[in-house]
DNA sequence: GTGTTACATTTGTATCAACAAATAAACATT
DNA sequence: AATGTTTATTTGTTGATACAAATGTAACAC
């Protein structure tokens, strides 16, 4: 459906505009689905995402900096994300030895079995939008996404 | 640049989940880039998205229920946007005559003013990512998008 | 070793978003 | 005309976000 009809819009609107409006509006339809998929386990996305990263660091810890630029929105206040995240058992946090300024923070064995939990439900979401293109035109979305995003 | 770059991962992800993930981030790099446009204005962009549906509306009054439907985050708080736009003398509020459940939004030539004078900006911001497609592109990625949120 | 700068994270504050419950008017039914 | 139902909007509450300023630590120059 045409991301004027979506937003009844009377009027056309630009290429470029048409662009930014659909992004836009793609990611409040994939999101609304998946908050409905991790509400039950009483996490938000964003804190779901860091729990994401600090599995991926495989055993190695990661601090605050680290996460903060594997997330998606860079803005976010990433003490405050762990600190929740934390009263929930699901990671832990010390300051490094090393260097006592950097935060030391791991995933617990309780974080990694609600992600296990959760692998299969958010493989599913990924896929319920993924099935309406075939490969050739996944392939062609990445890319053509990367290309616009250029700065 | 690929997904997995852009968020520093060290694993390779499923062409679904590179979809979802390149989506989140692009949104992210259009609204950051954007938000540092209007910030001088001292509005947010939902408030400037409601205006722009005002002005839409050609001098026919808007209810919030229209309101809503058009927004690109249909979570958003109506009223309390509605609430700062009239703080503001952006936009006047009354209620419809002709059932009074409903009520009258109506964007004020205050209002006008300003979406006349971030225009140009705002247009600038939509081609800045926009000029890294051709023609061609930018008519294959608005596709896609449509094509990849039917549900 | 003292001072300066840079780095990593936290905290304060004000605003905004999410969701449920409440209100209030219009409409339908008997 | 009283009753229940639907529609349109608002409000309460809790939690999240954004940004600036503050804190504490390390590194380096001299």
């Amino acid at each position: 459906m045409k991301i004027e009809d979506e937003l009844k819009s009377t009027v056309e609107y630009s290429k470029s505009k048409q662009i930014v409006l659909n992004i836009m509006y793609t990611v409040n339809v994939i999101t609304e689905r998946f908050n409905d998929i991790i509400k039950p386990y009483d996490i938000s996305s964003e804190q779901f995402n860091v729990l994401r990263i600090l599995r991926g660091q495989k055993g190695c810890p990661a601090n605050m900096c680290i996460i903060q630029e594997r997330m998606l929105a860079k803005t976010s206040n990433t003490t405050r994300l762990v600190d929740k995240l934390l009263l929930k058992d699901l990671v832990t946090r010390n300051v490094c030895p090393d260097n006592r300024r950097k935060i030391e923070v791991l995933i617990t064995a309780k974080g990694l079995d609600l992600l296990a939990e959760l692998d299969p439900k958010v493989q599913e979401h990924e896929e319920f939008f993924a099935k309406n293109l075939n490969n050739e035109e996944l392939e062609q979305l990445n890319t053509l996404l990367e290309k616009y995003r250029t700065k």
